[in-house]
DNA sequence: GCCATGGTGGAACGTTGTTCCATTCTCATG
DNA sequence: CATGAGAATGGAACAACGTTCCACCATGGC
């Protein structure tokens, strides 16, 4: 003979793929990628897990949710007037920013390729090509290779910020790491030595631009822009 | 009281860190990366999971362990005595075709920034940007571009690999994101929806080194070469 | 008023990484 | 040769996770 079990509740404001995300989205910001269980949040939701698997189909189905909303929002917000070299490089800025102020997204991003949020990030630079000079035939190329500076950068800070989620002093973390490469044997790794001095100084921001920069040095020296006046 | 369990005849051959790198490898690159784990490990090695633990301390440093392996053997296969800007080509197909090769190694780079494995390449690539006339200044802004490059492809390749382990066809499989690409929206993605056509039949290993000579022709316009006879 | 259907919550399952421990082997030392 | 300490082994057991399952509830159309 089955006992009725007592009943929670039913829950007055309902459950949603939306209210789900953002719920998701809480956890991973405030306690890092490695918090977020159906279990977790289940609980900030109070709810069960089963109700959770309603609105989503699985835990890759919410995280990419979760990081289709935070791209959408770069993209949105990233000014368009201004020239395309600018353009291209504030873009480039705001997702960095974006991939930096939520880790995990960094992680999604270099993790599933053909996500939703990709042909939002092609479409921001790839469109912004056109502007300079650059021919259809190398837009392809020169895209993708913006797209992969970013998302490679987007996965070495996610895991980065993996690996000093519990120390507080980045510049120690990144010291101990320049230590390791002093260790190295000199003969072999002249070049690493010299590098490893900058290490712990360097800002992650600015090389990233760097980066973009180069790239964008080396589409405008491959495809030379057509003088004004011809 | 206790039963005296029978216990199996002990091993002949004697495990050791080698020998469990070497096994894991073979189950990575033959069964794919979700299919190690330390019972199939175990079993490959007619042991048991305790026994491993003695060796390598968790799944990370097996991991760890393997990707220096295939890297290791990269760097060194790698012929140098070329001119620097062929080196730096030769060197970035190298890596690109190991991490083609063995998919997991992959998402091991785009996952642990500060494996062992990383020097190596960042020496790989900054000790030959010195024979291009890069400037010490410039060098590692330069040689982190390059390296960023090769992980950010490394991810995205291991990420794609991951999609289509079951499918035979890989232009089928382009095609089929292609064609969602296609459904968006032309107005928002007219970029996309051009690119969208070269999906399914351009080759990943020439879009990378397509990548590696924007890189390199943009730092060589940054850092132009002092003239031969100056 | 009923009942089909959309939705909920929590127990239960299978798999994983990891720990624990009784046991066995090796080998330096008496 | 005997012995004891430490290295090494193998498998049971644990906790946590993603996912599935199912008994239950609410509500709106008949």
């Amino acid at each position: 003979m089955a006992i009725k079990k007592p009943r929670a509740v039913r829950r007055t404001d309902a459950l949603s793929k939306e209210r789900i995300v953002e719920a998701a989205i809480e956890i991973l910001d405030s306690d890092g990628e490695g918090a977020l269980t159906f279990r977790t949040l289940a609980a900030h939701l109070a709810t069960g897990s089963g109700a959770i698997y309603w609105h989503v189909a699985n835990k890759d189905d919410l995280l990419a949710a979760a990081t289709n909303d935070v791209i959408a929002r770069v993209m949105a917000d990233v000014p368009g007037g201004t020239r395309p070299r600018e353009a291209i490089r504030t873009l480039a800025l705001g997702l960095f920013d974006a991939i930096d102020a939520h880790p995990w997204v960094g992680t999604q991003l270099s993790r599933a390729p053909w996500l939703a949020a990709i042909p939002q990030i092609f479409e921001g630079f790839g469109s912004r090509l056109e502007g300079l000079g650059v021919p259809e035939g190398a837009q392809f190329d020169a895209t993708s290779t913006l797209v992969i500076h970013v998302l490679g950068v987007a996965g070495q800070n996610a895991a980065n910020a993996r690996l000093y989620a519990h120390r507080t002093d980045r510049t120690a973390f990144l010291g101990e790491i320049a230590q390791q490469w002093a260790q190295l044997d000199p003969a072999r790794y002249p070049f690493v030595h010299r590098v490893a001095a900058q290490l712990p100084e360097h800002d992650d921001r600015e090389q990233f631009l760097a980066g973009i920069d180069l790239i964008l040095g080396g589409i405008e020296a491959a495809n030379p822009a057509p003088s004004p006046r011809t």
